[in-house]
DNA sequence: GCAAAAGTGTTCCAGATACACCCATGA
DNA sequence: TCATGGGTGTATCTGGAACACTTTTGC
């Protein structure tokens, strides 16, 4: 293969995982062990070796840094590339970003020279590079998402009650919704079927658990 | 900076232009003057240098190779990063594609090596790399556009008529749209003001001009 | 006066919103 | 029996879809 002779900007990748935590969207952060941002939050990612695609990068970055498996998540897709030439202090450096979302997901081994973990999107602590400015891209396309597609299914277990449902959304979206006509408008969405379970939780009466329809990303017939 | 020691991949940006001409929603394409793909069409694109933002390489490529001004473009905005290692046979290459709106583009010289020219998107000509898929790309984000943003106004001059606005989202939603519910919903959505003027153009009446209240990308209030 | 495109209203239906009480259970 | 969260229906309003004729002009 023919290399360009003049000088490239470094390719990355970072991924903006995310997962619902008591009903609370959270996103996967390490701690950088290295100048720039030494010490200080940050998403995992790194650089692209050349065969690799980006998405493949992203999975051995976060099996790598974050320790967590990419099989996991239900869903990864890209968001944005980010390029303004300053956003790393060392150089310019372009960045692939991808949104991951997943289930409990959980870390698989010991406890990482990267202290990976899970933090809330809504308290999030300074952070290195432009990641601030990632994640509110990831969760503005997430908040898009829920009007028109599946997506909430990657959050949630196989079964799950409307209640569940409803608090993902909220969570989400942050703000209430009315419960009949959550209820009614998502059932007539063809989306979700009842199954003859129910899940019993204390001294109240037991929610019935639903299923997804389909465990892929799918538009909804109409908007939601 | 440090450069990372393996091999990257090599990282280009690809250009969607777009525009209609007479009713139709044409693509400007360049016929390649090398190998791979000697003599195919393609669209521009040209390797990223570091230091320039994908935006600012786009322009740079954009004028040697179309001779087409990015500044007479209305809008441009980056579509998704193509990373297949196949998409490009003399290597990995990872393209950031962006997709450029405008009215009236025209090349400012004289005819180049790279014979530039804009062909209708619904009779496109068999095109190197993956570029068609990107295009198809391009267009899918476009009609989506068209349905919650006032992105049309990219495509059409300052003052224009109602027939004309129709038409265009006519062209690109590639569907026939009622006329007088056309006009009741564009006119309810407040992003469009009449002038006083008049366009004349045959022997019948004549149609009243509009303008856009905002020359840049907004939301609607409501759905379109 | 005729050909051609501009312009205009109403009816009907579906989906959105607002809103409050009974049900089933465990302690 | 009581505290807790699960589950349900109606009335109203708004926006979407279907549909055909009159107006203004140039020739």
């Amino acid at each position: 293969m023919v290399l360009p002779t003049y000088q490239a900007p470094v390719l990355m990748v970072d991924g903006v995982v995310l997962q619902l935590i008591d009903e609370r969207l959270h996103v996967l952060l390490i701690q950088r062990a290295n100048e720039p941002f030494r010490g200080m939050y940050a998403l995992p990612g790194g650089y692209i070796v050349a065969g690799e695609t980006t998405h493949f990068s992203l999975a051995r970055i976060l099996s790598q840094k974050a320790d967590i498996c990419v099989e996991k998540m239900a869903i990864i897709e890209q968001l944005y590339t980010f390029d303004t030439v300053a956003r790393d202090p060392r150089g310019h450096a372009v960045s692939v970003t991808y949104m991951g979302l997943g289930y409990q997901l959980a870390f698989t081994g010991q406890p990482d020279a990267h202290n990976p973990r899970f933090v809330a999107v809504d308290e999030l602590p300074e952070l290195a590079y432009d990641h601030a400015e990632i994640i509110a891209y990831a969760h503005d396309r997430l908040k898009s998402k829920m009007n028109y597609t599946n997506v909430v299914f990657a959050l949630l277990p196989k079964r799950f009650t409307l209640t569940q449902l409803q608090s993902a959304y909220e969570a989400i979206l942050q703000r209430q919704l009315d419960k009949r006509n959550f209820r009614k408008k998502f059932l007539s969405l063809d989306t979700i079927t009842p199954t003859n379970e129910y899940f019993r939780d204390g001294a109240h009466r037991p929610a019935q658990l639903y299923e997804f329809n389909v465990q892929r990303l799918a538009n909804f017939a109409k908007d939601f």
